[in-house]
DNA sequence: GTCTATAAGAGGATAGAC
DNA sequence: GTCTATCCTCTTATAGAC
């Protein structure tokens, strides 16, 4: 039953969807024409139209599609027993995936003005559900008495920014490979959370 | 020997600036066009040509100012002696400078991409300066064995992503009062740094 | 110093041929 | 499904009146 003659949806849709990823990334969901897009992909401005209502269309799928793979994937870790191994586990998790989809997360981040009020409040809410793990995570340490945090929400907020603004410097060539990075980072991380329970 | 008549350049520079601002740090650089500074500012679009060479030039005071203000306000805070309350320091001007000028904040870290590439180079450099008056101090503390780090700059970047991050969800009729915020963010890096020389 | 008017072009989006 | 052609609006920037 599958469409094909001279139906390229399936190869159109997603070279669209990764030409404007790019450049949004780079430029600016603003500053990027639709015809720039289409250059990159090889066809007509208008022809974006047969895949995306608008360019605000474009915008909302890929940060939307992105929350929701984000949230998939943590729900596809497997999760070891203990807070303090969860919270080992979830620390790994965050850096690799975002150090490995930094346009994307560089969109999620810089682009949440530019969405329409009704997309914004949809973005806005998974990012409070993927900040919320983290806090569950944080939250269940504490009532283990394994971790010692005065505020569990600020705590979280600082984590959060911390491991995400690896993303703002990282360089896959640079000095440290990532193993050691999330290893430094972990460290650090550690030793925050576990206060004088820590033998380093 | 002041000018006086009919100029108003003394007030209408900065009111543009304030305008652009504010206008750049909600919509983004490019989203903003020059009619819409004018308009909040009352003076017609080709007045601010007057004031700024051009769109660029205007984003670009902008930014160099942020970061000439941000190096001299450093300077003119008094340093106590001893590494561990240098860092104390540093940490109270970085997250109370930060999120005394959110807007500031906002387009000297998202609008990086939106300068020309001898902006950036410039922007860049002083974003990097900074950057290493934290890098000193800690590197100051480990030296004096005060600090136990075993990579100074990739502590740095995270202690600088940490404190940046706050101006990301702090809002000043929160839950939270900046100075409280201030002591939680301080206690959290004390532990972070001290490792297990701490007593909490 | 600010205005109106305008140049010269780029923007998003659509219509209709093929 | 993609093309060309086009609409109409908005853009940055300048010229010249006042």
């Amino acid at each position: 039953m599958a469409r094909k003659t001279g139906s390229h949806s399936e190869i159109t849709r997603p070279r669209i969807r990764d030409a404007a990823l790019r450049l949004f990334a780079r430029h600016g969901y603003a500053a990027v024409s639709m015809r720039q897009i289409a250059s990159e992909v090889g066809i007509q401005a208008g022809a974006i139209y047969l895949y995306f209502e608008d360019k605000q269309a474009l915008l909302f799928d890929l940060m939307n599609t992105h929350m929701d793979d984000l949230h998939a994937a943590w729900v596809a870790v497997e999760k070891p027993a203990g807070p303090l191994n969860l919270l080992r586990t979830f620390t790994r998790f965050h850096i690799f995936y975002h150090i490995d989809r930094p346009d994307h997360v560089f969109i999620a981040y810089m682009e949440l003005r530019s969405l329409t009020p009704e997309n914004f409040a949809v973005i806005q809410e998974k990012r409070r559900a993927y900040e919320q793990i983290l806090e569950d995570v944080l939250l269940a340490g504490v009532n283990a008495g394994v971790l010692e945090l005065r505020d569990v929400r600020v705590t979280t907020m600082a984590v959060i920014g911390m491991l995400t603004g690896v993303t703002t410097w990282y360089r896959e060539d640079g000095r440290l490979g990532r193993n050691r990075l999330e290893r430094h980072y972990w460290r650090l991380l550690r030793r925050m959370m576990l206060g004088d329970k820590v033998k380093v």
